[in-house]
RNA sequence: GGGCGAGUGGUGGAAUGGCAGACACGAAGGACUUAAAAUCCUUUGACCGUUAAAGGUUGUGUGGGUUCGACUCCCACCUCGCCCA
């Protein structure tokens, strides 16, 4: 018989015209089955994709496949995160309209997944950059400006003084301006924020809700929201008597507060030193640490830094007179920008006092040792006994952290209190390719939000690219200029866009109705498709986009727009493919061009080496070499079953039984179920590919010592029967990894496409069970050798059969036997003496 | 400094309390070929051992512990990676 060959170029580009045509990714919305939303995290259209990206989306395709055949009605689509930064630099550098080259680099890329042969309903296709979605963007800023979810203040952006323009922190290299290296400084712009710490708490108490994430990714988001439950104490100042409120979480180290520090932005310093003979120093000091990056100013290694004010405040629990000073490592984000200063038992504190010889006083004594305050090496920050604290001496410093949060309350002094690390989201940009921010303000009636019915505020298409000075909005007067609103008198337009965090922090729901130009999202519909079924991305998106999409989530079901309040409710975070032990990236030069390999080996070949180089959550070494193990692997499947290409249609097809079978054939026939056993359970419970890959591997080289013959009798019929079984199983449990090869060898088999319109096999129960099983004999754990036996052998009649083979005896000979441990179906341990 | 991972042959990895190294890459030898590629067969953790079979010892970062039995569980430490300071 003539021999096919495995034309891989051919049989991807047939296959995926196939799948294109029957409409295999198109979601009927109004099907029967039940949903199934597998969703990807869409890409930014950076250029061309690697390998490494691939992983994502095969990852996502493979289960997209998987969940198909198991019959449900799956919902898998793609769209590109298409504003941001690289774009407008490619302006600037190359000349090229951002919107160009975005469109050029999604092209690119689309070409790639289709080579690929993921699958999506590509009609609900979405762009970020473009009107019909960033309107909604748009329209969602709204609905946070209207329920005071969006605000605008002043807040400190990177500046850098010779370009005369704000940096994106990623264009700040060590202090420096990338592009001209001159220092950058901190500037106070108004900007806007969105008031995501207002949902701190529900943030965090809904991580409990969140069952199929990894335990990892929920923990990093607790610690982002970081919640600290503390007092806010408040200390008097000595002259005034005015409050000066400190946040502490340690409200057991009260009595030992020698200092006072505040941030360099507390609005009182002003008032403080007033009139002082410290007052230039002071003023001095804090333009200085202003300046200074808050990255840089709370890093470890940065020296910390003071002045004192010349001012005091009175302790309120024991009416110290203790200083104020002001401190570069306190922030105003976070508490009150003014905290206590208790050298003893903080480590940031011991090291301030010792730098500006600061009276250091112990209050908490660990047990079994006596610290001295002035032989102290280090800051004591454990638990222990209270000492010097007044009624509260004694007591252990985890009881008295209540009892004196108590005190303070009872007695006015202060307020238990909760502060969350979580900061308000600054969604300012003062750039060119991001949704201009909905707002205008009029010298009459202020600062106002575009009116929905005048939605989307359009990027103007004409501007200029320069390497220095403002965003390039600022110029375009067409843009800028526009009537008020309200008044209808000159008006000009907010010049900043959003974060691009913002356009993907809601893109799940527009997959629904991506074309709906009257509203952002159908509510009907998402509340029937979302939460997602199975999310699916990088770990690097751990925090940011997914806490942005679990805030704009949980804000759009407060306004009663949905009825969800988590987006997600399973996901998953692939690992990164490392090649030479960096993470690929252009810049390393370390990059794999998918395209080459499709080029010599086809999709099905890459997609099956990038399932099978590890477990899929964890990183994975590249191997250029290994890639041939999986072309192997498809070309003997191929051969094998190409092979009796002409035999299928003449075989009549015959149900198995079991007690039919030949010794070998019923064999094979149990091999095959033990492998729909394993596959399935991969697939279903930890998506180790890997395994179920070489599980089937390992069927086919099963299959390659099993004789098959053209039968030309009723015995060799049933043993060719037994393999096809074979065959046909190992195409379905190998279809959502290697599709395009599987239909055709599903077609070249005698069946009609797709397979994908197969079931997922089951196994039989009655043919996986061994009927002989091999017992490994230890004496004291050390494998002496092995037994077959009947698979329902009694455990005496076991121990009997060991005990009369002739080479366990050898070794028992002149020894006790002290115990026999059985482990049924597989081992049995002699303890002896 | 804190949190979370990880550490197994020449390589990617498998085994979650029961024969360590499945599956694959690479390597070595052989078959086919004028030759090469492809393909097929054999061997492949290390060490000792025999003409050959066998067989033995040792082995999962280090040190302890629990157990008849530990890559797996517990304690301490070392190294690397990621995230946060």
């Amino acid at each position: 018989m003539a021999k096919r060959e495995y034309n891989f170029t051919d049989i991807e580009k047939r296959w995926q015209g196939f799948w294109e045509g029957c409409g295999l990714f198109h979601t009927d919305e109004s099907s029967r089955k039940e949903k199934f939303y597998c969703l990807v995290m869409f890409p930014y259209p950076s250029g061309t994709l690697h390998v490494g990206h691939g992983r994502n989306y095969i990852i996502g395709d493979v289960v997209a496949r998987y969940k198909i055949m198991k019959g449900y009605n799956v919902l898998s689509a793609i769209g590109w995160d298409a504003f941001g930064l690289p774009a407008e630099n490619a302006a600037i550098k190359g000349g090229i309209h951002p919107a160009i080259w975005t469109k050029n680099n999604i092209k690119a890329m689309k070409r790639q997944l289709h080579r690929w042969g993921v699958g999506y309903d590509w009609n609900r296709e979405i762009t970020s950059c473009d009107p019909d979605y960033y309107k909604w963007t748009q329209w969602i800023f709204l609905k946070l400006y209207e329920h005071n979810l969006a605000y605008k203040k002043k807040a400190a952006v990177n500046w850098c003084p010779s370009c005369a323009t704000v940096l994106a922190n990623e264009q700040v290299v060590d202090g420096c301006c990338e592009r001209c290296d001159t220092p950058v400084r901190q500037r106070d712009l108004e900007q806007w924020f969105f008031r995501i710490s207002q949902y701190a708490q529900k943030l965090l108490d809904d991580i409990s809700l969140l069952e199929g994430w990894p335990e990892r990714v929920k923990t990093m988001q607790a610690n982002w929201i970081g919640r600290s439950e503390g007092v806010r104490v408040d200390f008097k100042l000595e002259n005034s008597g005015k409050a000066l409120p400190c946040f502490t979480t340690r409200p057991d180290t009260l009595y030992g507060v020698t200092f006072v520090s505040l941030a360099p932005e507390h609005s009182i310093i002003e008032e403080l030193i007033s009139g002082t003979l410290q007052e230039k120093a002071v003023m001095d000091f804090v333009d200085r640490v202003r300046n200074q990056g808050i990255v840089e100013r709370t890093a470890e290694a940065t020296e910390k830094e003071g002045i004192f004010t010349g001012r005091y405040v009175i302790n309120p629990v024991n009416n110290d007179k203790v200083p104020i000073w002001v401190a570069n490592y306190v922030l105003m984000e976070y508490g009150t920008g003014a905290v206590m200063g208790v050298p003893a038992h903080d480590r940031r504190d011991f090291l301030f006092a010792r730098k500006y010889q600061l009276p250091i006083k112990v209050v908490i004594q660990p047990k079994g040792e006596e610290l001295r305050a002035n032989t102290m090496k280090e800051a004591y920050v454990d638990n222990g006994i209270q000492v010097n604290s007044g009624n509260f001496d004694g007591m252990s410093n985890t009881e008295a952290i209540k009892k004196i949060a108590m005190h303070l309350e009872y007695k006015g002094l202060g307020t238990k209190t909760v502060t969350y690390r979580l900061r308000d989201w600054l969604i300012s940009r003062q750039r060119y390719w991001g949704a201009p921010i909905p707002i205008v303000y009029c010298e009459k009636c202020g600062t106002l939000p575009v009116p929905e019915s005048q939605l989307p505020v359009v990027l103007p298409e004409t501007v200029e690219f320069k390497s220095h000075g403002m965003s390039p909005l600022a110029e375009v007067d067409s843009f800028i200029n526009t009537n008020c609103p309200k008044c209808s008198g000159m008006a000009r337009r907010e010049i900043d866009t959003m974060d691009t965090f913002v356009d993907s922090s809601w893109y799940f729901l527009r997959y629904l109705s991506p074309k709906d130009d009257s509203q952002p999202f159908v509510t009907k519909k998402v509340n029937k498709w979302l939460p997602v079924d199975q999310y699916i991305g990088g770990v690097e998106h751990a925090i940011l986009h997914l806490l942005y999409s679990r805030f704009i989530t949980k804000a759009l079901y407060d306004f009663r727009y949905i009825n969800f309040k988590e987006p997600f409710q399973h996901l998953f975070t692939q690992g990164m493919i490392i090649k030479e032990g960096a993470k690929m990236s252009k810049s390393k030069g370390n990059v794999v061009s998918p395209d080459i390999l499709i080029d010599k080996y086809g999709a099905d070949t890459q997609r099956l080496y990038i399932l099978f180089i590890g477990p899929p959550q964890k990183d994975a070494e590249w191997n250029d070499r290994g890639v041939v193990g999986a072309y192997r692997f498809l070309n003997r499947l191929w051969q094998k079953i190409t092979d009796y290409e002409d035999v299928y249609a003449k075989v009549q097809r015959a149900d198995i039984d079991m007690n039919k079978l030949s010794p070998a054939a019923k064999t094979l026939y149990r091999q095959t179920n033990q492998t729909i056993k394993k596959v399935t359970e991969d697939m279903e419970t930890s998506w180790h590919f890997n395994t179920a890959i070489a599980a089937v591997m390992e069927l086919l080289n099963n299959v390659d010592v099993f004789n098959v013959v053209i039968p030309s009798n009723a015995a060799e019929e049933l043993n060719f029967n037994v393999f096809r079984h074979t065959m046909e199983i190992t195409l379905l449990l190998m279809s959502p990894f290697t599709p395009h090869i599987c239909e055709e060898l599903w077609e070249a088999i005698g069946h009609k496409p797709s397979i994908f319109q197969q079931t997922w096999p089951a196994y039989d129960k009655n043919a996986i069970q061994e009927e002989v099983v091999e017992i490994v004999v230890q004496i004291n754990s050390k494998v002496r050798g092995h037994l077959s036996v009947p698979i329902d052998v009694s455990n005496a009649d076991l121990k009997r059969r060991v005990l009369s083979d002739e080479r366990i005896a050898g070794f028992l000979n002149g020894k006790e036997v002290m115990d026999i441990v059985v482990v049924p179906k597989k081992l049995m341990n002699i303890v002896v003496k």
